[in-house]
DNA sequence: GATGAATGAGCGTTCATTCAT
DNA sequence: AATGAATGAACGCTCATTCAT
């Protein structure tokens, strides 16, 4: 992995950029080597230079998702009193990252198991920290009698199901255009939340 | 060489329901109607006397999904005095059907618009049912003063991206581990429903 | 060969004339045994029924151009009593002919000579009918002294090419739009008769 | 396995070349990429390299044809006093450079229209360049009195009409064996040029 | 007399990848 | 650091034809 000149990493950082760009785009399946060498101006045989494969491309992409993700709601979470608000907060965000950066989101979240079967295991582990971090905001809210007690790592697997499904079929373009997207969202978040607060 | 067996009788039949296996085995992308045949026994050129083209027969797997979710659901609010229970009931039934039928479910729920863009607009009306059917069984608790009041698309839109993400999670393997299924599924059902009920 | 009930032969017709129909409308290569039979109405199997494979359609399609060419020719020819207004009239009706049934002059007299190698050897000399009955035009011209003397068939086949030629380059639309087509082709039969008549 | 002769130094122009002998053995329906590919030697994939497509291919073929017949014809006019000699002499070499290059005349002047759709407006115009040249040597022998005067363009489409008869029947083997074939074609242009001559 | 079922061969094309330079 | 040349495998699809009924 070459990290000695600032050609080099600016190249690496190209191709992941332009990789995205065509994920949005032209979606997943039209993706190919030859289409990110044919976008960025640089021949096919480069790409191979920094990431070892089509897999080591994505898997590469799905890193940087996983880290601009966590760094977004780490940001979201602070300067907030109210746990609830707080945890609202981090929810919001994270509905938000999902819609502003589809690309990354549907490599994060939605391919096939089978396809992430080469994904090292090592990586997951980063990965978790996003969940750890909606558990946390979770467990504060506990401790403060405003949430619901329970299985910590149900409730997180619980909430974020429930905003992933929102974000999913967003971007799957699955909700009736009669619905005011926006009216959705703001709803499917208050339930996801709503769900595990208190009642007073 | 043609077979004789029973289910040479309705190769069409056959090919559906390998294509539905093979959908679960490896995966959407892997399919090619190759791949179809040489799990059949059969030649590529014998798919296409039972389907126009690739869209077509997918196109048929998901107009059988859509009718089979249809007619679970429908039969799961059968039977049911408290409609708060039906509505439980044919929540779960959803969650049940798309862990049951993965591959119904990820034609019919996951693929990116894209790839759906030449699926014939009168068969999604027929999609749309399904939601129609969650719709009412909302509209029914609001009716008896069980269900909170609001737009009723934006909550049927609500309810089921509760679900979705749900069982989109669990398909695509998300989940952790350390996490039950079965508690994270009664727990997914149970806030996505819970949130919409009247506090007494 | 069916020949036997009324039946038989209609279909046999119509296959023939679907055939020419297609020719016009799509091009020899778009020409399928598949595509005449969803043409017809009829299974592909039915055309094996009476034509033993492509090649045989064609060569019957072939037969039967020559024949009707062969009969406009000679009709063409009666009732004049100056051998050169006769042999005008003849070269005049082969271009119609041709300008008219675009299918039967292609299929007869302009696909690559690999694709008439299996043209059985006796159908030939039917198709020669038409080029002796120019050289008889000819020759009768000679014999008034209309014409210029010379090797029988070396003058029928040089009138034959001039003329061919006209017809080709109008069928394959090669004929420059700014020349009125009309003009072209009574210049081109002018010439190609003209140079063969005694200066007086 | 890449050779090194040196031949593949230019697969290019290999790819051309053989392109065009399997164009004369094989007839223009029976080129596939597949078939040139083998003919080469080389894999199916690599002509791609070269070419965008097998449009492209065939495009640069008919381009070079008309390339090297506006060459041959302009260098055949020169050097000539008499205008009529060199009206015939053009015409002999169009009709030699036709029977002598089968593969490029039948790609340039034979296929049907349809096939042609897809050839860039522009490179039709340097296509024209042929026929402005006879047009030209027809011009000069009418203002030096030896030509009859007429529309040039439709006196250069009759001569090119009369040549290209010629050439299409020897190249589709229609004229007949007992013909001499040269002794054809002496009198195919003796007769399409002197039907042009004023009668002295 | 006519068909439905089935196929092997082939098509143009795209893909991820390798290797020598 | 970057490329050009090359390929085997695969894709969706169409074709002419056969065979049993």
């Amino acid at each position: 992995m070459p990290k000695t000149t600032d050609a080099d990493l600016d190249l690496r950082r190209a191709i992941l950029d332009t990789t995205r760009t065509l994920l949005v785009r032209e979606g997943y399946s039209k993706l190919s080597m030859r289409r990110i060498a044919r976008a960025l101006g640089y021949s096919a045989t480069s790409i191979y230079l920094y990431f070892e494969n089509k897999d080591a491309l994505f898997h590469a992409l799905i890193d940087e998702g996983m880290e601009r993700l966590y760094r977004v709601l780490k940001a979201s979470q602070e300067g907030w009193t109210d746990p609830v608000e707080r945890l609202r907060a981090v929810c919001a965000r994270y509905v938000r990252f999902g819609l502003e950066n589809p690309e990354y989101y549907e490599l994060m979240f939605m391919p096939h198991p089978r396809h992430m079967e080469r994904y090292p295991a090592d990586k997951y582990r980063r990965a978790r920290r996003n969940l750890d971090l909606v558990a946390g905001a979770l467990a504060d809210g506990a401790a403060a009698g405003a949430v619901v007690p329970g299985d910590a790592r149900v409730q997180a697997s619980t909430l974020w199901s429930a905003l992933h499904g929102a974000v999913a079929l967003v971007l799957a373009q699955r909700i009736d255009i009669r619905v005011d997207q926006e009216a959705f969202l703001e709803a499917a978040i208050a339930h996801a939340v709503g769900s595990f607060l208190v009642r007073s």
